[in-house]
DNA sequence: CTCCTCGAATAGAACGTTTTACTTCCGGCG
DNA sequence: CGCCGGAAGTAAAACGTTCTATTCGAGGAG
């Protein structure tokens, strides 16, 4: 309840609360004397600086946002770590916000960290409104995508060839022998499973098969549970010889709920995840999927979103693409 | 750019900044003509509040700090998931900090959340020094204890009872048969670990075996790269016939490298985990696992916590503790 | 000895809200 | 008709920083 601001500081050390400011925030101004002495009384009064006074006089904060679509999926938490690691090290905060895949939710999270005057925000956009984001810019807040290409060319963004990978994982699957593929995917609102099913077809047309072939399941949500109940609707109309899942939660869901009706992996049907979870690798039958530099892409982003608030002059917008990378496991053997 | 402030909305509006703050805050105060002009003005000049201005004056602000051990695993992530819902529907923005098991790294963000002059924390201690907590208290920022026991009475906190689940594990494990057990345990320094060994021990005391007949692998990290690391010890120190690890990563690690090396699950050897995550069902032997009210866990947590910030004088401090929930799958069977 | 410069520190005005005390207006009551 | 009370709105003072302009000395150059 004490709370002791500068002035008690100042008061403490003999000088005035602009020299305690100095101390605080450019220590080479001030007299090794006089900082030692300020540091001192800040030290024995266990002053701790009140962010937010800060804030609304410097103009802007040392916090960032950070959005995304499911923190309960392990391919947005090893990005959450890399942008926490890179945050923290530059001393800024993390605000983070779940959108659990609705706009509405997006918005809401959105409105926040542009109440709190958030330096920057990085964003895995849920929705295709470039126009919502526009708006945080407009309140001078960066906006750096993640996992999501750019909208503008004056935008820094982060992102996998989702198209690529979408190719080579059907790819993989059809040179197993597989004819008949389905792909079971999250809302189609979600641009990572539309480029993904592009790319599924993409290798369709490939082989020379129709794209339209490709048997598409749209569950209303990335989890497990949500891979179980498309499996049994693909049981119930006819299985496929080969499924490819928009990310590796469907993909383990799929598995457990094929497994359980007796269907064998990869004998009677092939099996393709993506983001390569570390569970890909430890389920029942391992799991092939498609690997993403899923850490870095957090670090990069935010590397790039903290360089532009923090050298606007000399920032360069970047376009980051990274490509996925096949990894073929027991499930596609 | 154009920031627009509450006088710009007041000019627009043609009342005074006041008026604009008692639309905001206590729309009740205002004649229904002049509030519409008001809310008129603040959607056509797209007005959004400084949160920052709003804490300064008000002493408090709408966000709660969040601290765990380790954002990777689905334990943590599962507790944030309950901590992020119940915050945004009271409007409370979340700020996250990872401690990645360090007191060092924890301190780092407890200044931060202390600057920030959050109205609370969360916290899953990393370290058994309460006295860096009671420093927050100092500040008039209320702490609530996640998946820890209260350190003083005027505290809240939400637990679960890990001598139990300790207990529990291991008792399962010797009524399989097992008379050798082996404890693959995180740092013990902390707490959740300890007490799961003790559990453990007193399991053995309740067949008449020795307590220190318990062999303890202790890993730096709770991953399953550590866990694979740890399995590779006990192969090469001599298997034991059950092995009880202090989380579902390690379990999961530890039960990856036994079959790599050619060693039966269960037949060989009995395994268990603990936390119960998702994916402990989903792994190659579904693992047996010790349940824990995860998302509970954190609801409850925040609800104790936004309690306490709201209602102080209503407020009555609470110490829950759950019981943890045997799940026996295939590496008991 | 004076004038300048330069480093070090200070005074005081911001920043955008919230809040308290105060004004104004109007209807009703004695 | 005068007064009172309440509703509605206003003016202005905070909150704790940062920042700009300013002062104050101490040295050095002329």
């Amino acid at each position: 309840m004490a709370m002791v601001s500068i002035k008690d500081v100042a008061a403490f050390a003999g000088v005035s609360p602009g020299t305690v400011s100095n101390v605080l925030n450019r220590p080479g101004k001030v007299a090794p004397a006089t900082r030692e002495r300020v540091e001192a009384a800040i030290s024995e009064l266990g002053f701790v600086r009140h962010g937010s006074a800060s804030t609304l006089r410097a103009g802007h904060s040392r916090t960032i946002g950070l959005s995304v679509i499911d923190i309960g999926n392990p391919f947005f938490t090893e990005v959450a770590a890399g942008v926490e690691d890179v945050a923290s090290e530059l001393g800024y905060a993390v605000i983070l916000g779940n959108s659990a895949g609705s706009p509405d939710k997006e918005d809401r999270n959105l409105r926040v960290l542009a109440e709190h005057r958030v330096r920057g925000v990085l964003i895995t956009p849920s929705g295709e409104d470039p126009a919502r984001l526009d708006r945080l810019r407009g309140h001078g807040i960066s906006v750096v995508l993640v996992d999501h290409p750019a909208h503008r060319p004056d935008q820094c963004a982060v992102a996998v060839d989702d198209v690529a990978g979408g190719r080579a994982a059907v790819a993989h699957l059809l040179a197993k022998g597989a004819r008949t593929v389905a792909y079971v995917t999250g809302p189609l609102t979600i641009r990572q499973c539309v480029e993904r099913r592009e790319g599924a077809k993409a290798a369709m047309r490939g082989v020379g098969l129709e794209p339209e072939d490709l048997r598409v399941y749209e569950a209303t949500t990335m989890t497990a549970r949500a891979g179980e109940k498309a499996a049994a609707d693909l049981i119930a109309h006819g299985l496929p010889e080969a499924v490819f899942c928009a990310n590796d939660l469907l993909a383990l869901g799929v598995l457990r709920a094929l497994l359980r009706s007796g269907v064998r992996v990869p004998e009677d049907v092939v099996l393709m995840g993506y983001d390569d979870i570390d569970f890909a690798a430890a389920s029942t039958v391992s799991l092939s999927s498609m690997r993403q530099p899923t850490y870095q892409l957090g670090r990069i982003a935010t590397e790039l979103l903290l360089d532009e608030c923090d050298n606007p002059d000399t920032h360069a917008h970047q376009h980051i693409m990274f490509q996925p990378e096949l990894v073929a496991r027991e499930s596609t053997q």
